[in-house]
DNA sequence: AATTTACTCCTGTTTTTACAGGATTTTATA
DNA sequence: TATAAAATCCTGTAAAAACAGGAGTAAATT
């Protein structure tokens, strides 16, 4: 039983270079290439893979989104992130919407073929280097805000006082500065600059 | 005369999708690729190329960098950026240092072939997007910052306060707080945690 | 029922920025 | 060698953020 791949990417030298290291493999059928999430879906629509490899910096919306869609519309699909080393912050969220494994864009053939060979098994499949910055990432590093949390340092990063954002979120300016002062100490930042910074270089802010 | 073409990048998929797309071309001979700058450089002492692909975020140092120093000690290597959409801001750096065009990762066979023969021909060549993109941060968009107020807005990204990067720089605290402001005004941001934003979405903070 | 979590609000103090409006001295560069 | 650009430093005021140390409420979870 052939396994049926298909590709969602911007990039047509990935795909090209997926393509490429598929070739000729007995064991996969290449089924498509879709080059971003609305295009995707309209495949799905009229034909199912087995396994979709999946970027994530697609240009309508984000493969962490589209994966939550595509394995609530088709459960029996397998998808496997794809994605670039520096984008650590995204592989949990991709494996918490449905993702069977994670490979990152400097894997080799045998990687690739190892990883859809073990979502085809139902089995999860990472990256070495995935794992590892995985698990890197998984206590202290990164850390967790919540969704009042989120909103406001989304403000912050806009240039809003703390007046503007009570103002903007009708809560009083104190409990903005509580806000503040949780996330300074969530993200070990000693000023709003630091926080800032941190908080871009983990994906917090859009 | 064929033109002998090598690749530095750190995404073996993108290697082997742009092999893909070389493969069997009659100009083209590829002559190898590398997965950071140490060993494109060390490759090259050896065999020069005419023409490498070049990537920007490559594991050692950047493709900026990489790309100025290969012009440098090869001046007769002709370089094409490699990168994805979102980067924006390195475009015009990279040719600055002296590449001759830019590609974007999702550009098709013939962009590629046009890249490399454009390339040969000592003319530069740009992918669409890429030029557009180019004259849309061309004037207004991207700021001009000074080599000292680059060095002060990175000391501020990271969190130091006017005083301690006075103290770093050997300059008074009210220096910092100039540059600062001129900081502000070159962004237009209305404080330090717009300017840390706009300045990472930008480029300006490693 | 007790506990945790998220969200809210408060007072007061100190530190740091932001803003206004200058000036002087190097250092490139035309 | 003018001229411009960059970097330096200054005073004073107002606004905002950082810090310390709280507390109350509602909703979810154990």
């Amino acid at each position: 039983m052939k396994a049926r791949v298909f590709i969602v990417d911007d990039h047509y030298m990935v795909i090209e270079g997926i393509r490429s290291l598929l070739n000729n493999e007995p064991g996969i059928e290449w089924v498509g290439h879709a080059m971003n999430a609305a295009s995707c879906l309209a495949f799905l629509q009229k034909s199912q893979p087995d396994v979709i490899l999946m970027d994530i910096g697609l240009p309508d919306i984000s493969g962490i989104e589209l994966c939550r869609e595509v394995k609530t519309k088709y459960p029996a699909i397998h998808i496997l992130g794809l994605s670039t080393f520096n984008q650590k912050s995204y592989i949990s969220k991709m494996l918490e919407n449905g993702a069977s494994g994670y490979l990152l864009k400097n894997a080799g053939r045998s990687e690739l073929l190892k990883g859809i060979e073990m979502a085809m098994q139902n089995k999860s499949f990472m990256s070495h280097e995935a794992a590892l910055s995985l698990r890197k990432t998984g206590d202290d590093n990164q850390p967790v805000l919540t969704h009042r949390e989120k909103e406001v340092l989304q403000l912050i990063a806009s240039g809003l006082t703390n007046q503007e954002i009570a103002d903007r979120l009708f809560i009083g300016n104190t409990t903005v500065e509580t806000h503040r002062k949780n996330l300074l100490q969530k993200f070990g930042a000693r000023n709003v600059a630091a926080l800032v910074n941190l908080a871009t270089k983990n994906g917090f802010i859009v």
